[in-house]
DNA sequence: CTGTTAGCGCCTTCAA
DNA sequence: TTGAAGGCGCTAACAG
């Protein structure tokens, strides 16, 4: 009586298999039978290991041993292009980590998020099983490891060797909007998305353009100069701008920038709706008219653009489907990559 | 010559601590006091072991390993209300996941999402160093386990015992807010954000409300009541909606229900910002003024408050900076709860 | 159907 | 300064 009293006040501590399966009297592996493989044990046994340990306060195994042990954990890292904090409030990046996030949960799986300028990927390869990689990661030295690494590596709008990816195919689809926009004689302004590596806002002038031959920027930026050269339009390369990161505050430096040039574009091809309304309200508020003086295209097609007018012309992506197909690409034994559909969406912007 | 040349292409699998000390001619004990603890060998002598590991490509002791040893892995999860999907497209709680990220990051710590909705913490228990609990989680059994956890706990907006938390005062927020809305003789409206259990829009009429006392709802709803029963109202009770979730689609059919009732109420006190611009919306589309013929009060005070015209009263929290808080707290010895400062926004909703 | 054992890869006294 | 050894908590063969 004394001795199980004091048992109880003087255990805080937690238990391990073994001290279950001592005070049960039994094996370390019944206890880990009963909780990982039903199918070694009685199961009236099992079932009295498990409520006893359910009254002892076990709830099973230690995961971290069982990684260690196993090999996975069933964490599986979303490497985000940017960091966190950038990418959350994006509401494409946001509907794909959705859609990621859905899939994950049936498969009972959970979910690190991990930044794209993180230093290294090696503080967390050794937790999860794997990686889904969503756009190119701002920290250069993350795209080896991830090409060098020896886990599961799926990667989204970008693609590295010998890696299944699952991505939009940028080019064409930058190519068809922008020849729904662009006619014979037009002036054209490009705002580019992360089309360099610069951190603010600017002309492109002489930088060189981002390396990844396969990322999001380069291909929508081959798109439109594809269309330009289809219509026999030539672009003035002084009026290509960069923003770093899809935002408001961004794209609206580059669309005052562009209204203040001397000769005003008629046309500006956008990389993403978010910027593409931003040169939208500026244009507008500067006392333009939209689509006669300015036509404006932007990409993703978010729900923004349907309740905004003039309704934004676009390429509608759906990415939180993008983010399931990525994650049960995850699961699959040998994945094959897979593009994803898109719609041209032709609004009053021109 | 051939032996090294035949050892490199033979060696995909990955090394150990071990199988580095042996190739290096050192005690496995050197090598780890190389990676975490410099003051234990020369200069000379780790920078060498470190080199020579750089070559081998061994990026330093597995860390799940590492994580079973010491007991403590870098990661924390962040427990969100609801599930993963919904809550990183609501603007609030993303900027608390943003402030969260920045301060992790600092801290050279890794954010696991895990959704509030999932069965038990039990399956990332052993990963991570703690929780940070962002409003109540809508499974009630995560409650209890948080609670009776062996790890460090933080909560957000809702308390549990002898855990520290960070939080708004909703209730007193909640009360001044309303009191700027309210005059005697006006006819309220409620519409609650999870006040109940209920998955969709609804009448609360007979249902018990959600049941943690220090839970958001339950605050600003009392913030609410106090305010009406200080401009002496009464509150009609069948004039008391709840949405399960803030957005814009579950508000809407709340606005439209409002808009439905034999008398308008001529003030409608939402418990979101999304709800309140959802129902702001309704009530314009509904052909009435705001705020001659009804009122409208929201909470959050989110981005779009401000571009929205006419703009909604509301309180302004700082989501990121809550989210800051929080991680600050966890990282802290002897955390000591707090409140957020707020400030109340008038617009001209009312 | 149950128990024993040898590691998974590492860290940390302790002795040399 | 370095090396040897005992676990951290668990799983998967292998015996019994």
């Amino acid at each position: 009586m004394l001795t199980s009293s004091e048992d109880l006040a003087v255990k805080p501590k937690s238990h391990t298999l073994r001290s279950i399966a001592d005070t049960l009297g039994v094996s370390t592996a019944t206890i880990s039978n009963a909780f990982n493989r039903p199918d070694q044990l009685s199961k009236s046994k099992r079932e009295e290991i498990l409520s006893a340990c359910q009254q002892l306060g076990y709830f099973g195994p230690n995961k971290a041993a069982q990684s260690l042990r196993r090999g996975h954990s069933g964490i599986i890292a979303l490497v985000l292009a940017d960091s966190i904090d950038y990418m959350v409030s994006d509401p494409v990046a946001s509907s794909f980590i959705c859609g990621v996030s859905e899939v994950l949960k049936e498969s009972h799986s959970n979910l690190l998020l991990f930044s794209g300028s993180s230093p290294s990927i090696n503080s967390v390869i050794d937790f999860v099983d794997g990686f889904i990689c969503y756009g190119v990661p701002r920290n250069p030295a993350l795209i080896k490891e991830l090409a060098a690494c020896h886990k599961k590596v799926i990667t989204v709008d970008f693609t590295l060797p010998e890696r299944p990816f699952v991505a939009l195919d940028n080019r064409t689809a930058a190519f068809e909007i922008a020849m729904q926009a662009l006619k014979p004689d037009d002036r054209v302004a490009i705002v580019g998305l992360r089309i360099t590596d610069g951190t603010v806002t600017s002309k492109v002038m002489g930088e060189t353009l981002i390396d990844i031959d396969t990322s999001v920027s380069h291909l929508r930026y081959c798109g439109y100069v594809d269309a330009l050269a289809q219509q026999g339009i030539s672009l003035n390369p002084s009026l290509i701008w960069n923003v770093p990161e899809s935002s408001q505050a961004h794209a609206k430096i580059a669309a005052l920038e562009i209204l203040q040039e001397p000769t005003l574009p008629n046309t500006i091809l956008c990389m993403s709706d978010l910027i593409g309304l931003s040169v939208l309200r500026e244009v507008l508020s500067a006392g333009y008219n939209v689509p006669e003086d300015v036509k404006i295209v932007g990409f993703d097609g978010i729900d923004e653009t349907k309740r905004h007018h003039p309704t934004l012309s676009t390429v509608f992506q759906n990415s939180e489907e993008k983010g399931r197909l990525a994650a049960k690409m995850f699961f699959e034994k040998t994945p094959v990559s897979q593009y994803l559909e898109y719609q041209l969406f032709l609004g009053e912007s021109c």
